[in-house]
DNA sequence: AGCTAATTTGAGCGTTCACTCAAATGTGAA
DNA sequence: TTCACATTTGAGTGAACGCTCAAATTAGCT
């Protein structure tokens, strides 16, 4: 005897998201689904299609909210520069139980659909690729504030920063102890912060 | 009707290593593992017992290849630094077809089965800690050659070792140009080279 | 050759998979 | 109230899953 119910297609992604990011594509099943959105198989067929056109959906949410954070970042009004290391070590001291304290979703897509879902990989790599853009940016601004030499590879720097951010989530993911976590972190803030110009002389040049 | 065919345990689990690798655990059926082991179910099942046991078996012998590839460095004549930091170029210089050029198998093992298969992921943080151990006694025996200070925190920089090396790896996999993977690695072997000491003085001080 | 133990075989087990659809229900216009 | 429409329901689909086991074959011993 079925009853209509309610269904709110932004809480139902935002548990797709959530139960995806933790189980992964292969070992989420229907069944998983159908508990975390409180949808019946037909229902879930008639939003969104099928099992892997929903975990599209749920990565672009995923890649929607990364995006917008590194946006925020863009657009604080002081250093840049700091902006991009604080981020790094929020990820450091977020609480061991916190939902995003653990592998980037992206990276867990990649290493869970390269070789069985092409198009699915290839969708997160193409994320990955914008958001490593939008840092490049984020470096560009500190360049311009003379934060950074002017001779300074931002995309080749972007890289490298989104290399130690997947390490440090991928280690956080992994169960490290706290400390060396913090660790790990500090070493990585070091060595950006290693770039960093020296404040500009605050007496004007003759 | 049934012939007796050959079966070699080392070849069968190098395949099963393989194709785990390269698949994953969730995304890895029987019949994947039959065509590769080219047996029949049940020879599988009295040779391994179980789909998770033969992981766990070709888990246990990739680790025992990266753990003696380590100790190779640990026992080669030279600088050990210089051995530590040619192993982060080579897997920059892996042509990207390599089996080898892909994601450590041990963080795959973990993205893929950590909420859901705990004896496995548990046992892939078991050998992911021996690998970093190993890895501490090699910057131990660098300080010991006057290649890094005295006062070096050896079990936190093989963490970051260990890291770096992750995100290199997971970069390849990513399929990254090589260019840019060559940078990535140069950038972080270039963090650690600046930690070596200066050679001490060929003159013998007075 | 004849027997025993060890091993491989492959049809097929019960279960779970992603997915479908006719029927039941709520909603809104007339 | 009535009827058309949009939506949800959940039993049920065929296929694929991990896995089993009786029968067939081989290998080694006597």
């Amino acid at each position: 005897m079925p009853q209509a119910a309610p269904y709110n297609r932004d809480e139902a992604l935002d548990a797709a998201m959530s139960l995806f990011w933790k189980k992964g594509y292969h070992a989420t099943s229907l069944k998983d689904l159908e508990a975390s959105l409180n949808m019946k198989p037909g229902s879930i067929y008639s939003a969104f299609s099928s099992k892997s056109n929903l975990y599209l959906l749920a990565l672009e949410r995923y890649f929607e909210s990364s995006k917008q954070s590194f946006l925020d970042i863009a657009s604080t009004p002081g250093s840049p520069l700091d902006a991009l290391l604080n981020q790094m070590r929020i990820f450091a001291a977020l609480p061991p139980d916190h939902e995003h304290a653990q592998s980037c979703m992206l990276v867990k897509t990649l290493i869970d659909t390269r070789s069985t879902d092409t198009e699915i990989a290839e969708r997160a790599k193409l994320y990955v690729s914008d958001l490593c853009e939008i840092i490049a940016t984020i470096f560009d601004q500190a360049i311009n504030l003379g934060e950074l030499p002017r001779d300074t590879d931002t995309r080749r720097l972007a890289r490298r920063y989104q290399a130690s951010i997947m390490a440090l989530r991928f280690k956080t993911h992994q169960g490290f102890q706290r400390t060396q976590i913090t660790e790990l972190a500090e070493d990585f803030v070091q060595e950006f912060e290693r770039l960093r110009c020296m404040p500009p002389p605050s007496t004007p040049r003759l």
